[in-house]
DNA sequence: TGTACATCAGTGAACGCGCGTTCACTGATGTAC
DNA sequence: TGTACATCAGTGAACGCGCGTTCACTGATGTAC
């Protein structure tokens, strides 16, 4: 074996980290192979050593950027203890530096619906990436609440938190504060009532 | 003059028909100016008689999509009169006609991050689109709650609206059902309590 | 320690294709007489 | 009423361009001796 074997494991993963960041940004569609393998500091011919397609590239970047989503949110959790666990979750995730910072933010808030209309593995990998995070989220409410309340409860949450970020998105930046500080308000009257 | 006037018009707006559903069914990026002429049953060198631009075709094709949701809204909101109408809209935005048919649905949930990354016109109409639906569903709580709460509920509810509905169309469509019924759930619990 | 070698990660030119856009033309229309 | 005409909505071939993908090649690497 001619190369260090993590090498060519290295490169893919800064191609994977490339294009998570890069489709993010500005979209599946408007970002190209080359681009990608530019930011990764290579050249476009050898992308297909690591991939089959961009469409199995999209399927890597869409898990890497779920699992980096899934542990910024568990940190959230940790470093701030509490009776509410996932009021702190939701809070960070309706915040400026998310709204302003999609490239390394929520997949689903960036990508979600252009995700939804691409191929079967992608749908896959997308559902499984929402089912994951709903399951989380759902695991910081008290084991006190029954089921059902915490499915609504998790449901709700994090439909308003991914809802409240495409709205902000979609509004000039001060008006995209307040929306999304609104939405925390709202979380903040829900969530931290005695019954939950 | 060789035409009736109103010809023109009326194939203008028959473009902007059927690129407002197409759009929304299959994204801005993944359908071409041929097959939306198609669609309106027309060839594709006659577009730029109508329109200057693709972009300028978006822009008359949200402002058609949004305004075409406000009127759905507003007709949930009248048929059903009661004491919580924003409820009432909610309830009809997170269901299964509006989940499998994104074509002639809300185009924020089709189509927003996309949107939001568009051309400055795009984006402005977006932005009018959304500052637009907040302030109706606002004038659907009743004035006797203050400006402050009304504004958090709003939001809260049209972010778990949209939210919700970007989530369930990532998911499968039975775990997609249970979703949006949760979601209908908790705003149900949340809006209908006796201080709104 | 030094040299010849096999391996293979990465290069860069080239491909076919579909896109948005342009433009010379066609032919259906209402009007003038 | 009928005919010649000007208008212009719509046609379809063509354009340059950038995309995803392919492939013959290069050159940096660890190994054998």
């Amino acid at each position: 074996m001619s190369w260090p074997k993590h090498h060519k494991q290295a490169t893919r993963q800064r191609i994977v980290e490339a294009a998570a960041a890069a489709f993010r940004e500005r979209g599946v569609a408007e970002v190209g192979v080359a681009e990608i393998m530019r930011r990764a500091g290579l050249t476009h011919g050898g992308f297909y050593a690591h991939f089959d397609s961009k469409d199995d590239l999209l399927v890597a970047a869409l898990d890497h950027a779920a699992t980096q989503v899934t542990s910024m949110l568990e940190t959230a959790a940790k470093n701030r203890p509490g009776p509410n666990q996932l009021l702190n979750v939701a809070l960070m995730y309706l915040s400026r530096p998310h709204l302003i910072h999609p490239e390394s933010g929520c997949p689903v808030a960036a990508l979600g619906p252009e995700l939804a209309r691409s191929s079967k593995k992608v749908k896959q990998t997308l559902a499984a990436a929402i089912r994951t995070r709903l399951k989380n989220l759902s695991n910081l409410i008290s084991s006190g609440v029954p089921l059902e309340k915490r499915k609504r409860l998790t449901a709700g949450a994090v439909a308003c938190m991914v809802g409240g970020l495409v709205l902000a998105r979609g509004l000039e930046e001060a008006e995209a504060l307040e929306l999304i500080k609104h939405c925390q308000a709202f979380l903040l009257d829900t969530l931290a009532n005695p019954e939950v």
